[in-house]
DNA sequence: CTATCTGTTATATCATCCATATAACAGATA
DNA sequence: TATCTGTTATATGGATGATATAACAGATAG
């Protein structure tokens, strides 16, 4: 699974697990219909509480990441509704973008950040996200 | 000040405080070199107590947007180390962009944002940043 | 049926953080 | 001296994060 938290920092582990994994499927090391690790299993393997784990699958499948079969456990199931995602993540850009113009960083320059950092998830091993993959279990 | 806090948001009150000035630093509402409003003041402007507003000040302070002077109180004075902030922006950026990618969200898509975003923000009143304006107290 | 796996829920405890409150201190200013 | 500034100290109530123990319902393999 190649999980690794950061201990020291300041950041909830539930959360350094959420975004490890929404990287995870952004760099398609995860692919959609891929079964994650129970709850227990996972917490057994990175050292940490079940009731963590839990909490951060809880919030992946309220955010429209995972989804739950009773028979196969946890997953990756990715609702991609363009309008709210635009909104959501416009959101988060706001701030981001006001502290970038702050420093004296013009919109070339986000768009560049913004190459670089897509090649890279691009780049990735295993990479080749052709907007399909849909086999939900029924 | 136009500062308007949301008391119900999960977002806590100091760092509201703190993204709102951002915001408007970004949108030249506030110039380089304007005084603060005393956090005794600006505390009973919003209705909230003082040490939350001098957190707020605090980590403004810290990350560079602010400074303080025994005289005149707290300033703006934003600190520009472009190649500091391009590695706190990109690192922020990273875990956005996974989400985007998640959402199908191509590049194209995210300069569309980055661009409207800085439309706003240059199309605010009182806003062009000629990258000047410094006039710190001696 | 039994044993074992899955997520889920219910408590409880401890630490940390957020926001509040009261109080005081040092520097600057009129 | 009186009043403003930021700053510090201490305390309290509430929320959150992470832990722990325990139990439950559904699914599955024996």
């Amino acid at each position: 699974m190649l999980i690794q938290i950061d201990f020291s920092s300041d950041e909830a582990i539930y959360q350094q697990l959420c975004n490890q994994i929404i990287l995870g499927i952004a760099t398609a090391r995860y692919a959609e219909g891929e079964v994650l690790p129970s709850v227990r299993q996972l917490a057994e393997d990175i050292g940490i509480n079940m009731h963590t784990v839990n909490k951060a699958y809880t919030v992946l499948k309220q955010e429209g990441y995972v989804k739950v079969d009773r028979r196969r456990g946890a997953f990756i199931s990715v609702e991609t509704d363009r309008e709210a995602a635009i909104r959501q993540i416009g959101k988060e850009l706001r701030i981001l973008l006001a502290e970038a113009r702050c420093r004296n960083l013009d919109r070339e320059d986000l768009h560049a950040m913004v190459d670089l950092i897509y090649d890279e998830y691009e780049a990735a091993p295993g990479a080749q996200r052709t907007a399909g993959g849909e086999q939900a279990p029924e």
